[in-house]
DNA sequence: CTGCTCACCGAAACCGGTTTCGGCAACCGA
DNA sequence: TCGGTTGCCGAAACCGGTTTCGGTGAGCAG
């Protein structure tokens, strides 16, 4: 019980020792074994007996070292997520939401969030791949997908359950999570299209991003449904900060023809959009429409306010802990993909068109 | 090594069975005991068995089980942060940065990063007491102190290590990381002052955090040193939001005489004064000067760009996690405390009064 | 009364590491 | 040559749980 008095004392002996199964057990005349299952709920143990010990865990203040049940359980009961520093902005503001959503589904069933942060793409495998080697968590969070995902085809391979926030090219063996971006984008296109304007562009957001795709795929099937024409000139892409949507925004405004209207799949590069307008005198919500996604807290503040499609990125967390724990537990990756819905909320850049 | 074939199979028999120590060990010939000495750097193992061990270990792909090793060492390795997610929204955008320099220090030495989210005071205790209950953490950080701060009693009773980010009203027994705020709002001050300001208002953050005390003394301190006199109606309170900043920037703005210049606590509520400013008719930067702190991205594009104190808080995390680890490892807290400074950016908000 | 279940529990093995303890061989000085 | 160090390593205990396996006693049918 107690080390050498003298050997970096202090701290080591004055910790309060926690209490143990066998302390437990021994207070209770009974074994450690019969401890165990009792607060583990295994049916051989009568219903006095699972009682008693309850009661007395309760009373002494036991809670099992959780590493120490992991060592036999294999389950440390750990969710992992690695982000990548390294990529852009947008998805700051989200973060705070977004880990309150998983800690709190994890919470619920005693489970925690283990997070790491990586500076490139590389170096996010290789925290993935040590935080499973050492298997630090059960699983993981993938958040940003690729079209072509590294991480995915690691997991994979090492048989490691994960969960992704948003989906991939190819989906065999995995669970995911994704809002559907594609029907927001074309309802954007269809809101507009609806007010008057026939010239609509589009301003994407990182092509190698799956989520940059599938918005794509709203903007054009918003047009088709609209029976408006697809227009080359008419799409920009790969903008995700203020700096890239007013250089993005430039090109379209400067074009011979401009649209009246322009979609952004990032609320970001929208703002950015609102300088080049501004530059150009162009006041939005009359001589320029924007609609958005991604629901930022900045857009409810800029002059004018910004429509946007809202993401709830604290549901997004929990739905991702709740797929994540079940696949941990050994449901089926097909089983465990879900689409949520974006939330279309009007606010004032976008109006009919002045004639 | 395989289980009865039928029990829940799928998962459990594909998954790659890691390799042990005691697989190790069977393969060099030797014990076990030998292999974990080698691979602890102990001095009793010769330096040809060393290298043959640590050789052996990396080709067979050996990682030992974190919590295996947890049991015996008593230390998981992982640093915990529970975050209020009802705190005000003040602190989300950094989070981000912050989180990535914890968890960069943390990887160095093959620490993690454990994160969970509570929302509101007494949860965060009760989350705080469930991690260190079971043991899933060795430690915490504490972002945003009280003045009296229920966590850090709790922990010292516990005997529980934690570092705080900021100090509190008493830290005995406490190791903390603090940016010298008080400094940064003498020099806030001391510059408008400079510039020919006479009336200087300030406009403080939550009361109840510790880091309103202390920007609220650098204010007063920046008047003295000035010979500037301190005037009550000038100071305003608990603003944290751009709602509150325009609120109490109205307030002083309607004053009989009206400040020349205003300090602001937080970013965010300076930005709100800029529409209070707005709505009066008052160019930021001519009419009304203003220095803030906290230097959030957003600061860099408003009209006109925000003159602020940057707080790095990657590094400020980097920091902490570093104190918390020596901590962990035995530091006494008395040596683990560090004071950072802000830096003031320069840009379009701040300038001399017109006459 | 006998034999068989079945409910309930304890002993012991086990998980994957670390650490203590002691033993053996080589070396050292006398 | 001999006793005493010293360097190096293995056996076994240990950490705090879980799980297997088997045993005991009560209940019940024959």
């Amino acid at each position: 019980m107690q080390k050498s008095e003298d050997h970096d004392g202090k701290r080591r002996q004055s910790r309060k020792t926690r209490v143990t199964i066998k302390e437990v057990a021994y207070v209770l005349g009974i074994s450690k074994s019969t401890v165990s299952r009792a607060l583990n709920g295994y049916a051989d143990i009568s219903e006095h007996t699972r009682l008693k010990v309850q009661r007395a865990a309760q009373d002494l203040g036991y809670k099992p070292m959780i590493h120490a049940q992991a060592i036999r359980t294999g389950l440390v009961r750990s969710l992992g997520m690695v982000l990548n520093a390294d990529s852009h902005d947008g998805h700051r503001p989200f973060l705070a939401d977004f880990i309150d959503g998983i800690s709190r589904r994890a919470s619920q069933d005693n489970w925690t969030l283990t997070v790491a942060t990586a500076s490139n793409a590389q170096e996010v495998l290789n925290t993935i791949r040590r935080l499973s080697d050492e298997h630090a968590v059960d699983g993981f969070i993938l958040p940003r997908t690729r079209i072509v995902d590294p991480r995915v085809e690691y997991l994979v391979k090492a048989n490691v359950p994960f969960i992704m926030f948003g989906r991939t090219g190819d989906d065999t063996d995995c669970g995911w999570y994704d809002i559907d971006a594609e029907l927001a984008m074309e309802q954007a296109v269809l809101r507009l299209a609806g007010m008057g304007h026939r010239r609509i562009g589009f301003i994407n957001g990182l092509e190698r991003y799956m989520y940059a795709r599938v918005r794509y795929e709203g903007y054009c099937s918003g047009l088709d449904k609209a029976g408006l024409a697809y227009e080359d000139a008419l799409v920009r892409r790969d903008a995700v900060t203020r700096r890239d949507g007013a250089r993005e925004g430039a090109e379209l405004l400067d074009l011979p023809e401009r649209p009246t209207a322009i979609v952004c799949a990032v609320d970001l590069a929208a703002l950015g959009v609102y300088r080049a307008a501004a530059d150009r005198r162009l006041e939005i919500g009359r001589d320029l429409s924007i609609i958005s996604y991604d629901g930022i807290a900045e857009g409810e503040y800029a002059i004018p306010p910004l429509t946007s499609f809202f993401v709830d990125n604290r549901a997004a967390g929990e739905h991702l802990a709740d797929l994540l724990i079940r696949r941990i537990q050994g449901g089926a990756p097909e089983t465990l993909r879900q689409l949520g819905e974006a939330q279309l909320i009007v606010r004032a850049s976008d109006g009919p068109p002045v004639n």
